[in-house]
DNA sequence: TTGATTCATTCAATTGATTGAATAACTTGG
DNA sequence: CCAAGTTATTCAATCAATTGAATGAATCAA
């Protein structure tokens, strides 16, 4: 209820979940409600009594208009998808659909890829609902539905093959090499931990949540891990490669 | 059932768990069930008579030994993290505890973070029940009891500091600067992303599970840019550092 | 016998979903 | 412009199913 106005300028344009193209009020707000419970507990744990009245709609309205509660919880999964696609997918496709005879050279990798993590901790700070996305993107990743085929396939996908392909063109490898994905995963992983190990890092940081200053800093530590990697092999004389 | 033998070669002493030292029958039976079934469900989608059947026990034992299902849970919990603590843990143990004064060369620095990670993997692939941890201990931190507690003072923090310590003696940097507590959790991302990314690099690699031959693989690409991010600032002459 | 453990059964509470009536919004024909 | 009809939406109440837990008898071991 207060909550939903500050998820309001999000503005998904949801018309594509069902066709259907006017219902501003209570579909937007059972989706708003399900993506707060669903991520602060969990598919099994969040009840549509408690996303109804989250939503200040009536309980059966979840089945009217998503069928059921799997059915809100894809409406949700699609309307974060349908938020990162808009907000940190353009670069990665134009990085992975690059001209494979034109690479970058190492620097220029380093920094379409720092830029691609700046947009991602950007998107984290500046929707106030990321929190939950990356909750629930998470616990899909320990226990996939078919919301996570949606996810990989539209988002996580894309966002890999562009980081192996920067790798790979600043490490003088092909970004289908096996070990160049492995050290691609790798990379993604040192961005992903701010979202994974959260509480961890909020423990250790004695931060409450990651706000502009916050993104700034990791931005700054994640950019010192890149510059190395990208730019070890090309500084190093005799490159001790693996083993 | 069938699944609890190739698990009893843990041997978790759990004699610590309530004084009680002489039940290995239910009691343990229970918390390899626990395990499991908390592990591919969660605290709340797992029902106590899924439990109870994976175990071979009546429903009942599990209030009878553990008091309620959010008891049998906090005995799983602290099952996991006694055997990671042997496993893990001396490691990071004597590397944080080392003399401040007299700090570790950028090379020693590399080559303990690699043996802590290999170590690490090693365990990944020695226990079967591993991905069932790791599950557990990624959904603690999207949504933490007070089973995150004691996993983090008694493992996570301890890994933390072990691996802050390395990064700051590689970089000439201390410990304890905000900065360099950010940088060594982008470290440790890499290699967590294996267990917080597991359907995404299961989907990338066409991997089923991790075996030995996967966590080789694993373990030269992380080592490849740890090698890069220990060693970057030793070989770059004007060591350019954040902006 | 005594205490510990296991068991089938039952319980109250909560769950997602459904129902059918009530109401709102909109359309149509005059 | 209106009135009747039609659809879309909301609502309180209810349903069957499942949940974690409790019960008390039965079984076992010492």
């Amino acid at each position: 209820m207060t909550k939903a106005s500050d998820w309001d300028l999000m503005a998904v344009p949801d018309s594509f979940l069902t066709g259907k193209g006017s219902e501003p009020d209570a579909r937007q707000r059972l989706i708003t409600a399900g993506l707060e419970i669903f991520g602060a507990y969990n598919l099994e744990g969040a009840t549509t009594r408690q996303i109804a009245l989250q939503a200040g709609v009536n309980q059966a309205a979840i089945a009217y208009y998503f069928g059921g509660k799997e059915g809100l919880y894809m409406a949700v999964i699609e309307s974060v998808v349908s938020t990162i696609k808009a907000n940190v997918l353009p670069a990665a496709l134009s990085i992975k659909e690059r001209d494979p005879a034109n690479g970058f050279t190492p620097r220029e990798a380093l920094e379409l890829a720092q830029g691609m993590i700046r947009a991602f901790l950007g998107t984290l700070v500046r929707f106030p609902m990321a929190s939950s996305w990356s909750r629930i993107v998470m616990r899909e990743q320990m226990q996939p539905t078919k919301g996570f085929d949606y996810i990989y396939e539209n988002v996580i996908q894309h966002i890999h093959q562009a980081f192996a392909r920067l790798l790979a063109d600043a490490t003088g490898s092909h970004s289908e090499d096996p070990q160049m994905i492995l050290r691609a995963h790798s990379l993604v992983g040192q961005f992903i931990i701010f979202l994974a190990g959260r509480e961890t890092v909020r423990r250790r940081m004695h931060w409450q949540c990651y706000t502009a200053e916050e993104a700034r800093q990791i931005e700054a530590a994640v950019n010192a891990n890149l510059e190395a990697i990208f730019l070890y092999e090309t500084n190093t004389p005799g490159k001790g490669n693996d083993q």
